[in-house]
DNA sequence: CTATAAATTTCAAACGATTTCGTAAAAGAT
DNA sequence: ATCTTTTACGAAATCGTTTGAAATTTATAG
């Protein structure tokens, strides 16, 4: 590998100008800095990281905290967008990407510790239980954080607009004329809390009664558990005429259960997902609901942790909304008043 | 930050000295050795990975290529869960993960650029296109590769069993009595080459002719794609009996042509998949479909580049094969011959 | 008690870059 | 011609760790 000694003998100057023509120091003349990078190109110049970090304690290497997706409750698709665009903002930005893991040389470690060995600028945290642990030691560290879909004080986090969307999503519903909504939400945690919370606003904003009955947990990502759910509702007394689904894998559970009955979507029942995946437009009928703007949310992390980043001092913490919108499938039937 | 020269200072003994305690040096005294480890935990000690790169030349990092050329990339199930795989295996055999990208600091670069700047120890490459030049370029370098799903010469690769599986795939239709079997392949590669070659060398041992109108190509994970050829398989004079989709998730487009047309599956015309995602097993009908099996392909890789990293002169380029196994649904029905 | 071997520990030089400070030369001012 | 400023470059320290050789201490033998 050539190093900076190696240009520094060709061109017949020090490493130390070598580095300030390569680092577009003013300083150094305009024909040593050509003479210099016109070698640095001919000798297949790369310069270190290692060394480079070493000295200037700058990793240019953000960390992500994304937990595996099959554990994870929450949709795997929703989640390997949204690192996909973090990947490529990052990479937009300059800066390169390594997982977090709990495990250095093979040994277990924390999180934390893990990014001080690598020595990670900054790190963005999604898809984890932010209640654990190890989690919370990472973000009340020093370490540069980015928090998605959770909150914690003094963090920025960047949000999909759970409520919003839940909310414009049931009364969607509502103004198509439903009154007997069904809500199955995903596990315990802040999004679905906050689903939750837009789905009663939405009811209450159209003066609904809640109905203890129509609300089921069920698990995100597992059309079983969502199609033991379905059961639960259409073998109601007084069945929902349309059901909510946690997300849109889901829905596959709904179609499953509902198609057992003889019944129809929409005609007989309506549905909707959440997510805005793919799937949702090729599943038959296509699904109405909720698109989550992951590659937005992807790039506002990393470019508010790279704000962080670079400018510590000045950059406060920030709560990000990011929208999404309706996406209009044909699982919804108008019904008359 | 604490560092050995603080952990030193605190001991009384020699950065050296506390180097190779931390180390296991077997000349260090076992005294010598708890004290240094007892304080090292003490003073919350974690090594810098970049000093400790710079003069081992050894990063513990390996590089992961897998790129989203066809908007697959990280989205695609498959893929997903060989990352994921390889992330684990590679935490355990004390490896960190970087993705290689074609930028440093913003700017563009090439692949073997990227690597040698983080110095990576080796890079395991997948869903990329392999035949572009930087890719090559990559392989071609000095840096120890291990591929998947392509072959190169003395380069290690991992083969998930195309052949085999598409050839049993083709079997097992036939032994259901199907003989007019069509074949919808995507796009061209050599995972679809072999594929290809698993579906002829079927037909082949039946003793039945190939009907190359029964052959068509559309694109991976793109249902819309096979829907229009399901269509054009369903307006042939002569319609096949089975259709063979490109993947798990192109199926949907199938169900939704031949939905429309009033037929049903797998009374009317049985399907296969393949990949055998979880998906394949909660549409409906559950889709028969070839298994492949992720898990196994991502340790593996992660295996061998380690060997191949650790062991570099004694190491051979090897081609590893991961068979999958036939995931038996209920879209294929038993024809009477 | 030496002399020698064995067991520990330390020295000091790297690894590849950056950066502060100093200096020599060139340019500008008086 | 002298003094000041500017411009261009270099010397050397430094980041945190590793490692072979040298030095020191301790143990063993004669």
């Amino acid at each position: 590998m050539t190093t900076i000694k190696d240009i520094s003998r060709a061109c017949g100057v020090s490493p130390a100008t070598v580095s300030k023509a390569l680092n577009g120091y003013s300083e150094i003349s305009k024909e040593t800095v050509d003479l210099v990078r016109r070698t640095a190109k001919e000798m297949h110049y790369m310069p270190d990281a290692a060394a480079r970090l070493l000295k200037t304690n700058i990793s240019h290497n953000i960390g992500v905290l994304f937990e595996d997706g099959t554990m994870s409750g929450l949709t795997h698709e929703y989640f390997s967008l949204i690192l996909n665009s973090v990947k490529k903002e990052a990479e937009k930005l300059g800066y390169d990407i390594t997982f977090i893991s709990r495990y250095i040389g093979g040994q277990e470690v924390s999180f934390l510790e893990h990014c001080r060995y690598r020595r990670c600028d900054g790190v963005v945290i999604a898809c984890v239980d932010f209640e654990s642990a190890p989690v919370i030691e990472l973000v009340r560290s020093e370490v540069p954080i980015v928090t998605i879909d959770y909150t914690f004080d003094n963090i920025s986090c960047i949000l999909s607009d759970n409520i919003e969307g839940n909310r414009k999503l049931t009364s969607h519903l509502i103004e198509a004329g439903h009154r007997k909504i069904a809500f199955i939400h995903g596990e315990e945690s802040s999004v679905t809390g906050k689903r939750l919370n837009g789905y009663y606003r939405a009811l209450a904003e159209h003066g609904i009664p809640v109905r203890e009955d129509y609300v089921l947990g069920a698990r995100y990502h597992d059309p079983e558990s969502s199609e033991k759910m379905t059961r639960k509702l259409l073998d109601l007394a007084d069945p929902p005429t349309a059901i909510m689904y946690p997300d849109d894998f889901s829905y596959l559970g709904g179609i499953t259960e509902i198609g057992r009955r003889g019944l129809s979507i929409p005609e007989d029942i309506s549905v909707t997902g959440y997510d805005g995946i793919k799937l949702a437009s090729v599943v038959h009928p296509a699904l109405t609901t909720w698109h989550q703007d992951a590659d937005e949310i992807g790039r506002r992390s990393v470019q508010k942790l790279v704000e962080t980043i670079e400018h510590r001092k000045t950059s406060e913490a920030e709560q990000i909304n990011v929208s999404g919108e309706l996406l209009g499938g044909y699982s919804v039937r108008t019904r008359e008043a």
